[in-house]
DNA sequence: ACACAAAGCGTATAAATATACAACATGAGG
DNA sequence: CCTCATGTTGTATATTTATACGCTTTGTGT
């Protein structure tokens, strides 16, 4: 992951408020940040100068929540963004937020998603609209895909591929 | 929903723990709880009695966290039961808790499960990261296993009867 | 250029949450 | 019965997070 960000400062030393924000949106996804306090440390490393006080505010307008990391900790995460718009282009992101893997046993084709993400997934997959998917059955990680006749594996390779060239499918 | 507590007090009046974080996994569930004082004040109705440190504790050892509503609001939450424990002795005894039959038709497995433990199950033969299993689907007491190419029946129930000899597999 | 409104920030402080500590309760072994 | 180890709680306090207030910056309309 490279962060990238613009180096403008006013006068006052201050960076762009949404650079500030994307950066801290990248740790939160990136590390368990348990406080405002660790994560004041982690911006300071990036010259990113701020008081607790903004990063609560930031913290709040990101609408990041804190949860249990299983044990006795708790960390930073963000909302998970099941926004209600219906484009292509959002299904797109959908799917590449909680595509894990794609795997094939005879004419069913197996996708594994992030825990939680596989009706979302599903949901986008259906709503493509896809000559090559018949239908779509999700569990909790797990999409079950029913290829349509004569569809290869290779076609409904191609076809996710060209959609979203970043998705590390089969071969 | 019926809330069941018992009303055994000892001299200092106090509810029984369990009783006490039973009810407010119950609240957590039903109602949008911002504070631990509100939730103070939700117990209190209910008799129960106790301070706000108890409840911080409670809700740590409940694993409780806090997300935002979407708006300007943040309310406590449960995690999600699926990733609590990590360990492969763990993922064997849920599937030994929940195991019924298994059973074959075509390249599919389908393994019944006692009411409710079929996420529970499926998750764990997932996260064993088997070969043999290129996924699994859960619905509440049924699990559809997507066998990998070129295995076979006597595989997968070899592969099963290794981890775990107990259970009762077909022949 | 000027006035005004809106947004962002830091300081100081308030509010919310966590914990150190000591008291009491409970259960196991002697 | 006593003693020790463990667990639960309240009080008081520490830590963490949120916000009121005043200042600076930026944009907009005149």
């Amino acid at each position: 992951m490279l962060y990238i960000y613009t180096l403008c400062v006013n006068k006052y030393n201050m960076l762009d408020r949404n650079t500030r924000l994307t950066i801290i949106k990248n740790f939160i996804t990136e590390k368990k940040i348990a406080s405002q306090e660790q994560l004041l440390l982690l911006l300071k490393e990036r010259n990113v100068h701020v008081t607790q006080a903004t990063l609560s505010r930031d913290l709040k307008s990101l609408k990041v929540g804190k949860v249990s990391d299983g044990n006795r900790g708790y960390y930073y995460t963000l909302p998970d963004q099941k926004m209600n718009k219906e484009t292509t282009e959002h299904f797109l992101e959908d799917i590449t937020r909680g595509y894990i893997s794609l795997a094939f046993a005879g004419n069913l084709a197996v996708m594994h998603t992030l825990p939680g993400h596989a009706n979302t997934v599903a949901f986008a997959l259906d709503r493509l609209d896809l000559d090559e998917i018949t239908g779509t059955i999700a569990g909790d990680d797990t999409i079950l895909i029913i290829l349509s006749d004569g569809v290869e594996r290779k076609d409904i390779v191609n076809c996710l591929e060209q959609m979203i060239p970043d998705l590390e499918l089969p071969k």
